[in-house]
Parts: C-alpha cells; sequence; structure tokens
DNA sequence: TAGAAACGTGAGCGTTCCTCACATTTGCAA
DNA sequence: TTGCAAATGTGAGGAACGCTCACGTTTCTA
C-alpha cells in the first residue's frame, strides 16, 4: 500500500518543448494507460512503463516527478473526457422535466465511459486512497456542479445562491458516489444501482423545484 | 501506490494463544490504528508499527502475514462497529414513518463514527483502492442491506423478494458512499451533502412503499 | 525438571522508486 | 557549415521499505 500521498505538483517536472519528447510523453502516457487498465496501477512498475514506451527510466522520471505524476496526468485527462460527457448532454436541456431526464442519461453514459476507458476504472478506484487524486476530482465535481447550476437556473429554477450551489454539489457527488461504487459490482447489479438512483434523483428534482 | 492487493488470508497468520502474545496483538492494532489515523496508512511502516508497539518485526509478521493483514483486521473491526450502529438504530423500528426517520439518524450517526474513530478515515478511503478491503467491504454492505429488508418486511412492506433485496442494497450502497464522499470534505460541506441526502432518502423511501 | 511448543528477535534480502553524472541530439547564431 | 548552449536521453546505483529466516527465549505440560 503505498500511495504517492505527498504533497507533490501534479504538473510535469518539465514540459517538453521539442516536437520529439512531446511525442515521449504521449507514448509514456499511452502506455501507462493501457498497461493500468490491463494489471492495476498498483502492479504497474515505472520501468514497465519505460520499457513499454521504449525510454529509459530516466527520460520517464525527466517529465513526471514520480509515478503518482503520471496517474494524476490520466486522471486529469479522463475527468475532462467526463466533463465534456456531461455538458454534452446537458447543454440542450429545456426544462425542469428535460433537466430530470437528462439526468438519468448522464448517469447511463457516465456508468459506459468507465467500460470506454479501462484503465478509468483502476485510477478512480485509487482516488478515494489518494490526496492529491482527491482533490482532483473534488475540483472536477465542483466543475460539473457549476454546470448543473447554470442548467438548473437556465430551467427557470430560483432560490437564493448558496441553496441552489449546494443542490448541485449534492447530486452531483451522489452521482459520481454512485457510479464509481458501481464499478466494483458485476455489471447486473451494479445497473440495478444505476437505476435505482436514476429515479431516486429525478423525483428528488422534481419535488424540490417542480412549479 | 503499492497496496496489498494480492489474494491473501485476511486471518492471522497465526492465532495468538498465549495471554502475553493476545495483548502484543492488541498493542500492535492499536498503534497501527492511533499512527493510521496520524498519518495515513500509506506513510506508516511496518517498522514505525513495531517500533511503536514495542515489539519486533519478526513479531509483527508473526501475527500478520503482511502490511495489510493489519489494516484488514482493522477494517473489520470498524466494520463491526458500523453494523452495530445501524442495527443499534434500525431495531425499534415499527413503521414505514418511523424507518425514514431512522435512515437519517443512521446517517449521521454513520458520519459521527468516522469522527470518532480516526482511522476510519484513511481505512475507509483506501477501501476502494484494494480487491481484499473491497470484498469486506462488499460484505458488510451487503449485510446492512439484510438487515434493512428484515426491517422493511417488520414495517408491513410487501413485494417479492428480489426487489425488496435490490431496494435495501441500493439504500445501503447510497448511504455508505454518500458518507465516505461527506468524510473528504469539510464538516459544514459534508453537512450540507448528507442533510440533502437524508432528504432524499427518506422522500424516495416513502414515495417507493408508502400505501 | 525436561522436553516440546509457542513466542520473540533483528540482520539482511529483494523489489521497486527515484537520482545523478554523464552522453547525445537539437536549435540557432555567426 | 560550424560550433556552442539548451534540451533531451541514459542506466547504474542509492535508498526506502516490505518481508524472511535462522536462531534465541519463554511458557506450557507431564
Amino acid at each position: 500500500m503505498t500511495t504517492m500521498t505527498q504533497a507533490m505538483p501534479s504538473q510535469p517536472r518539465k514540459l517538453p518543448s521539442q516536437q520529439r519528447s512531446r511525442e515521449r510523453v504521449e507514448r509514456i502516457l499511452a502506455v501507462a494507460g493501457d498497461l493500468i487498465a490491463e494489471r492495476g496501477s498498483d502492479a504497474v512498475k515505472m520501468s514497465d512503463i519505460a520499457d513499454g514506451a521504449g525510454v529509459s527510466i530516466g527520460s520517464l522520471y525527466q517529465y513526471f516527478p514520480d509515478k503518482g505524476a503520471v496517474i494524476r496526468t490520466l486522471a486529469e485527462r479522463y475527468n475532462q473526457i467526463g466533463r465534456e460527457c456531461v455538458e454534452r448532454i446537458m447543454v440542450d436541456v429545456a426544462s425542469l422535466d428535460g433537466l430530470a431526464e437528462a439526468l438519468k442519461v448522464v448517469v447511463d453514459e457516465y456508468y459506459g465511459m468507465f467500460q470506454d476507458y479501462p484503465a478509468t476504472r483502476d485510477i478512480w478506484s485509487a482516488t478515494l486512497a489518494d490526496k492529491a487524486l482527491r482533490d482532483i476530482d473534488a475540483e472536477d465535481t465542483r466543475a460539473h456542479a457549476a454546470f448543473l447550476e447554470k442548467v438548473l437556473r437556465k430551467v427557470g429554477v430560483e432560490g437564493d445562491g448558496t441553496e441552489l450551489t449546494s443542490y448541485a454539489l449534492l447530486v452531483m457527488y451522489l452521482l459520481c458516489a454512485t457510479v464509481r461504487l458501481a464499478i466494483t459490482l458485476p455489471d447486473d447489479e451494479a445497473r440495478r444501482v444505476l437505476d435505482g438512483y436514476k429515479v431516486m434523483a429525478a423525483r428528488d428534482l422534481l419535488a424540490k423545484f417542480a412549479a
């Protein structure tokens, strides 16, 4: 149980400025993602990543200060995919009912994302155990929530600022928690949990804000 | 990020049979809990635990086959506290409304447990990242759910078996997920998330089963 | 009181993360 | 083109930590 939990800059130690090194960094991340999906981040050695990317250990450490930095970089990329997923689904929502339906779709697609990008399972599993990843995650959830809040206002929900902010946070926290829990379950059980959550979340939204 | 994820017996390598060694094992666990609460399980070295307990490394490994076994043993103890908490609150429930209220109390007390036993925060955080801990956790959630299902039947809820089982699992999964998420937040924000969840869960229960 | 079983010890082995002194390649000004 | 500086690349080896094992000590039992 070694975690790269120390206070560590999430940023690469050095930004690659030449074409050659930028390609190397991409290759490193691609290999790392594949290996993590295949074996889990704990079982993947830095030397495995270096070998797989056709790069020396020294090169690897030139761009990533430690093993955690590789994982954090991947986590940030996957987070971005998640944000795009949420925003894509909610951008066209025009009514409260539409939002309730959109929430259900988000749950499904968010869950689907973990199946499309196998490394996300391991990385998100590791998230709660690692301070730096938790911070990345918290920031991401806030971004989700901020977007939901905008949508809530757009469909005519009123209320003082902090109340809406709290509610949006709650919904997105629960959504992320639920999905992250679901990926630890066998698929059929996961579906039941997610379906239950979808009904609950939509019902709660309408109960709270329907005129 | 080293996890003790391998398939490993959760049981001690050797059961202490003499008084002396039973006391040592208790001392080891007490020290481990304190150190983990203080520094987090990753930062705690096996040699730290041994030193703190006034015991040699060899002794430590005589009773715990690996570092993960220490943590799993603690996790199982804390799980038991959680089960007792849930059962204590729900044992006297006599009606659906009473159950809805009890659920709210469970959320608060479950959250309070993480504050009373500081090591639980770290250990539960690590749970998602570790296969063996996940299994312990899943089993625990099922125990919670089984109890809830009994209570549901007791207050007159009817339905075919698998449907109730699914619902009970959902409620308990969500409860655990929510609380575990809440402990990563500052207290005031955590309270808001939990309050929102309490309302949502109670409302969902009544909407689903109220005659 | 002796022998067996349980218990206790810590030097050191193996693995893995990561550093650092040095080599190579690239970009660019003269 | 050439030559120098900056950027990039290398891998042997240092350091940390989990864990083992051969041997010493205490407790139990008859």
